[in-house]
DNA sequence: CTCGGTGCGGTTTTT
DNA sequence: CCGCACCGAG
């Protein structure tokens, strides 16, 4: 015990060793706001460490949930490190894991068949426009995106669509479509990501058995980033701890708010006030940075004290002040390129390693310049994002086919591999088969089957097909069964005729060794693990546990190791590390980067409009979590941080001028090192002093023999002369009496009606008249 | 069915 | 500018 916790602070301490029990012996909850690399982690695992060496719990006693299985992976990776325990009976994962096993355990109850199989967000898609073709929908007026988006929320929310009220005609034909999507669900037997939250929110909500069997059995709920949670998910742990319940589970939240940048997909940081006010947890504080030093964490407290909604926290290190943290000016997003390639190749000279340097960025189109150059440069990097093993078009379409054999009624699936590769059943031939599967109410396959009276015809020999391979891999191992159906279905052959196939078949026999990986790592798989009855350690003051009379349809099921394998792939999509293992510069969005460190992180881009984003500017909300992007971006430096942002910038196309971002004020000065020494004249520099005619590619400062695109965007060369009337140009930095300061972006029109576009630091772009605004130079 | 043209839209992303 | 989704021709 005591070299468990020997290593922790007194606020880590303090937060591992909270009383479980408040002073009336009820279970006590608690709340820890643990700032960025405050040993989050560690003091989430020592705590579920503690409650069992120090007798309080057993293993099967605890659920632990985090959002990605990276986080759940690492939790019980460091558990297993630091106790002799089989983690395999414990209940850690990510939300939809446990939901999962929760509904594979209970798919009866749940109104589910046995085989369910899971819908990724891409199936998800192509399952709203097959209905909205099939219902002869117009989707111009209801587009798929739209409706996809429309169902997540509603479920994330917890509604059906008979708790929905539609506010005007719109909403209530897309209140029909999602009924008719559930429908559809239904009799395909699938379910998608948000699905498994709502349907097991519901599970434990009416089946009392059930509910009351997890809510005495889990008496410690842990959750990792909490502060991501949705209101779903709120509910079903609110519902899950027993809350307001005679017997009540502790549960255990550890967050911070400054880190909360997932709104945009339903979180909601609130969620932590409503914590406090329903669990009323003891709350404790973790401001230790262990981390970065202290110029960075300065700049990151000073920058996130501009939120006014906060719950508090200040970050500390006991680390010297370190380096000040740098801030560059380019003059375009080439410059900017050619800078940071500089920069990082003084680094790795003087022995950095590479994997230690990240290229941050707000989105993802910002990559390309900059992996232009670092290409051009010969400098290996990696670029996090993308698409992940099992969103491979070759790997979905061979899961559509395992799919298929194991869950016929999947017409996702069904639809996704009928005619590929191409064995001549056309549009026409689809439409056919779905005519006749909506007249008798079946799946795609099963009106297939029907048309079997052709025996010759392509459809039919395709059914013969999947129930050949289902019936030829009855007895076969999982890799055995993938490997046969890859080699049959036709992929193969598909690919090995195409230019560029090679790659593809290479991932396809990659999809044998992911097989194998799993049968070997999980057993039966994880997230598969049919629930086993509940062991009872009678040394432990956990309550009865199992009725396994009174809940008949809770017995344990057999599933197959394919079907564990299919949830699998749709749970985890795998990596999308291009070439892992080699050293390389890391480049990634912001949101990427949360939970990482490095030495040396560039923030790239810092610009109005880029970061933060123009999308976000308007609304109080969405700026507050802009800044707290920025705070995440900044607190993932340990020794050296860089800025930067450019005059100008070439974006969808076009050059834009951007003014540097207002989270730069937003810093203290004392921390900042100007790289750029224009810039302490003026805010933004000065456009006219800067003006190189080389810019583009002699100072680029290296040979760039393929740098097309490259001097391309960076040959941005704004006109110095004022060969006009009235002697502004763009790029010019300008001050308007009402709106204050700017840069001109554009004219239009002739003198005296020539009239100017102007991007204004704090009122954005406005067109101006030059013979009426009193616009000057500054 | 496949290829090539056009037109449009374009943050952030995990499960 | 680049990627895609859709449409019409072969």
């Amino acid at each position: 015990m005591s070299e468990l916790l020997h290593n922790l602070n007194p606020e880590q301490l303090q937060a591992v060793t909270l009383a479980t029990k408040d002073e009336n012996g009820n279970a006590q909850s608690a709340l820890i706001l643990a700032g960025a690399g405050s040993g989050k982690t560690r003091v989430l695992t020592t705590r579920i460490a503690y409650l069992i060496q120090t007798g309080q719990i057993s293993p099967i006693g605890i659920l632990a949930v985090t959002f990605t299985n990276k986080a759940a992976k690492e939790m019980l990776a460091r558990l297993s490190g630091m106790m002799p325990i089989n983690t395999r009976g414990m209940w850690v994962g990510t939300f939809h894991g446990l939901c999962n096993r929760l509904l594979r355990a209970h798919f009866n109850d749940a109104g589910l068949p046995s085989t369910f199989q899971i819908l990724d967000t891409q199936d998800q898609l192509s399952a709203i426009k097959r209905l909205l073709k099939s219902l002869k929908v117009d989707d111009e007026k209801y587009p798929a995106k739209q409706l996809q988006y429309f169902i997540s929320n509603a479920k994330e929310r917890g509604n059906r669509p008979k708790d929905m009220s539609p506010a005007d005609e719109f909403q209530g034909v897309m209140i029909r479509l999602y009924q008719a999507y559930e429908e559809q669900c239904l009799r395909e037997g699938v379910v998608d990501f948000s699905e498994l939250l709502l349907r097991s929110y519901e599970l434990l909500k009416h089946n009392e058995p059930i509910r009351e069997h997890y809510q005495r059995r889990f008496r410690h709920v842990l959750v990792d980033e909490f502060q991501d949670t949705n209101t779903l998910q709120y509910a079903w742990l609110k519902l899950l701890s027993g809350h307001s319940t005679s017997h009540p589970a502790c549960v255990f939240a550890v967050g911070d708010d400054d880190q909360s940048i997932y709104a945009f997909r339903g979180a909601d940081v609130a969620n932590m006030r409503l914590f406090e006010k329903q669990f009323h947890p003891l709350t404790v504080k973790l401001e230790q940075n262990y981390r970065s030093h202290a110029n960075i964490l300065d700049t990151a407290n000073h920058l996130i004290a501009h939120n006014k909604e906060r719950l508090g926290k200040n970050l500390r290190t006991d680390a010297g002040h370190g380096e000040p943290v740098r801030l560059y000016e380019a003059a375009s997003d080439g410059t900017e390129a050619s800078w940071l390639i500089d920069e990082i190749r003084n680094l790795i000279n003087d022995g950095m390693t590479r994997s230690e340097v990240a290229i941050l960025y707000r989105s993802n189109a910002q990559s390309r310049i900059i992996e232009h150059g670092l290409f051009s440069a010969g400098i290996a990097y990696r670029v996090y994002g993308g698409l992940r093993f099992f969103e491979r078009a070759e790997i979905k379409h061979a899961l559509a086919y395992l799919r298929l054999m194991e869950n016929p009624n999947d017409d996702t699936s069904f639809s996704r591999v009928v005619n590929f590769p191409t064995r001549g059943i056309g549009a026409r031939s689809i439409e056919a088969l779905q005519d006749i599967a909506r007249t008798q109410q079946s799946s795609l396959y099963a009106a297939a089957s029907f048309l079997e009276g052709k025996p010759g015809s392509s459809i039919s020999s395709f059914i013969r097909l999947i129930d050949h391979m289902r019936d030829a891999t009855r007895k076969n191992t999982l890799p055995e069964l993938i490997d046969y159906v890859i080699q049959h279905c036709g992929l193969i052959q598909h690919y090995l005729a195409e230019k560029e196939g090679q790659d593809r078949i290479e991932n396809l026999q990659e999809l044998i060794n992911a097989a194998t990986a799993f049968v070997a790592e999980e057993g039966l798989g994880q997230d598969a693990v049919a629930l086993t009855p509940i062991e009872l350690n009678t040394s432990l003051p956990v309550e009865p546990l199992f009725d396994t009379q009174g809940t008949a349809s809770t017995t344990p099921t057999e599933m197959s190791p394919l079907a564990g394998f299919l949830a699998h792939a749709s749970l985890e999509a795998g990596d999308n590390q291009a070439q892992a293992g080699q050293d390389a510069v890391q480049l990634m969005t912001v949101h990427a980067s949360k939970g990482l460190e490095f030495k040396v992180v560039f923030i790239t881009g810092l610009e109005e409009g880029l970061f933060p984003h123009e999308n976000s500017i308007n609304e109080p909300k969405g700026l507050e979590e802009e800044r707290r992007l920025m705070y995440v971006a900044i607190t993932r430096a340990r020794d050296r941080l860089y800025l930067s942002h450019t005059q100008s910038r070439m974006l969808h196309g076009q050059v834009r001028y951007n003014m540097p971002s207002r989270f730069l004020e937003e810093l203290p000065k004392e921390c900042l090192k100007l790289l750029t020494p224009k810039h302490s004249e003026s805010r933004w520099g000065n456009v006219a002093r800067q003006v190189n005619p080389s810019w583009g590619n002699a100072s680029l400062g290296h040979d760039l023999p393929t740098a097309k695109s490259f001097s391309k965007t960076s040959v941005i060369v704004p006109s110095t002369k004022s060969n006009n009337d009235h002697g502004f140009y763009v790029g010019q930095n300008v001050f308007h009496p009402k709106f204050g300061e700017g840069r001109i972006t554009g004219f239009e029109g002739n003198a005296p009606d020539t009239r100017a576009q102007v991007n204004f630091a704090r009122h954005g772009v406005k067109w101006l008249q030059l013979s009426i605004a009193k616009l000057t130079a500054i």
